[in-house]
DNA sequence: GCCAACGTTGGC
DNA sequence: GCCAACGTTGGC
């Protein structure tokens, strides 16, 4: 089983949005940077743990887990003209873009903000913290995974 | 709102 | 294949 952070806009999709879905699970829609399609789409699998991380907010920070229950299947937004997400270069025949389902799992008492990640020695190399990081989807390895859940 | 750091696009 | 221009992300 492998360990994943990603990365949504509480005001867009929030934690807790994620846990009103019907049955707690939603597809993780609108991906369109490379590095995080090939990690979905070859690597992302049934019942790899995930971080849920929120971004651009006031307190940037990990708000709980979810866990991955579908794996990667062509993400439809990408065909939909009426999608913020729509890509003229997909098509059926080549999707391009790709999708997995992430169910809840839980929310931390707190969140555990981006700040006392990057205080953490334990941390130091992790993915996340490097400048100028931008992907919405990243490995976490188990022994972060296991340091995070420490802190919370 | 600013800005650094990237990723993508497209002309050549 | 290079690289400038542009767009986006995301913390602050």
């Amino acid at each position: 089983m492998a360990y994943w952070l990603m990365k949504s806009e509480p005001d867009t999709f929030s934690l807790e949005d994620l846990r009103s879905r019907p049955n707690s699970t939603e597809h993780w829609d609108g991906v369109r940077n490379y590095q995080a399609r090939n990690m979905m789409r070859d690597q992302m699998k049934c019942g790899d743990k995930v971080f849920f991380y929120h971004s651009s907010c006031p307190v940037p920070g990990i708000a709980g887990i979810a866990k991955v229950v579908k794996e990667a299947y062509p993400d439809a937004s990408a065909q939909n003209p009426e999608s913020r997400y729509y890509d003229p270069k997909a098509s059926a025949d080549n999707p391009r873009w790709f999708m997995v389902d992430v169910k809840f799992e839980r929310k931390f008492k707190r969140l555990l903000p981006l700040a006392e990640l990057k205080a953490a020695p334990a941390l130091g190399s992790m993915a996340l913290l490097r400048k100028g990081n931008r992907l919405s989807i990243m490995a976490v390895s188990k022994d972060e995974w296991q340091q995070i859940l420490a802190m919370v």
